[in-house]
DNA sequence: TTGCCTAACTTCAACTTTGAAAGCTATAAC
DNA sequence: GTTATAGCTTTCAAAGTTGAAGTTAGGCAA
């Protein structure tokens, strides 16, 4: 189905969804910080590129993690709501964080 | 100190370290497969170029998390070891196995 | 109705990283 | 001297990233 596949691994498939520079953040900041709107994600500290955090978002979308959800229209505005799917990533980011704050000092 | 951090954020600074397409994998190699010679390393299913295992080998040394010994010499050769530190992402990893195994089916 | 504002993007040139293959070095074995 | 093995290093086109500026659609105020 998915010539992007590297391998059957899981881990290594996961790595395939997630395991770029930004995706990941993205995921922080809606799980864990509440981010909702483009302009939510935009102003966290890692300061992102709109060009990628635009192209990521779309990507997010297009594999399940989120959905583009227009809250107003007249102007149209959008919410990104998590699914299942991205509440399934919250264990990793969990992990990640008691892992930056036991190994990584200062 | 480090110029490097995009930001304090302990998750934002674990994935300054391992949140790239291959050095998770490396680090599942080594604490999960077993993985100790340069050899073994690139025979792994992803099949990472050698120029880039040498590279991220080199930079896991430098960042604590494996440590290069020698194990023969005439000629030298190098088994890579697992610190504490490598050893503190395997929750990382077991987190993103279970989410491929759980979330990412067919 | 002109002008400034916000949200959500889109475009682009400069720059950096990646990927695939080939090459190198030391040693041993045939 | 040819082949084999381990552990890299080099090359360079293709792909990805960055930072800044521009675009679109409407809101609001003077």
């Amino acid at each position: 189905m998915h010539a992007s596949h590297r391998s059957p691994c899981p881990i290594a498939r996961t790595l395939d969804l997630v395991g770029d520079k930004w995706t990941l953040l993205i995921l922080r900041d809606a799980l864990v910080f509440k981010a909702k709107s483009f302009a939510e994600f935009e102003q966290s500290p890692e300061k992102i590129p709109t060009s990628l955090l635009a192209e990521r978002l779309k990507r997010l979308v297009e594999n399940g993690f989120l959905t583009k959800v227009p809250y107003q229209e007249k102007p149209v505005r959008y919410h990104y709501v998590t699914t299942e799917k991205a509440k399934a990533v919250l264990p990793v980011i969990r992990a990640m964080q008691k892992f930056g704050e036991t190994q990584l000092d200062t």
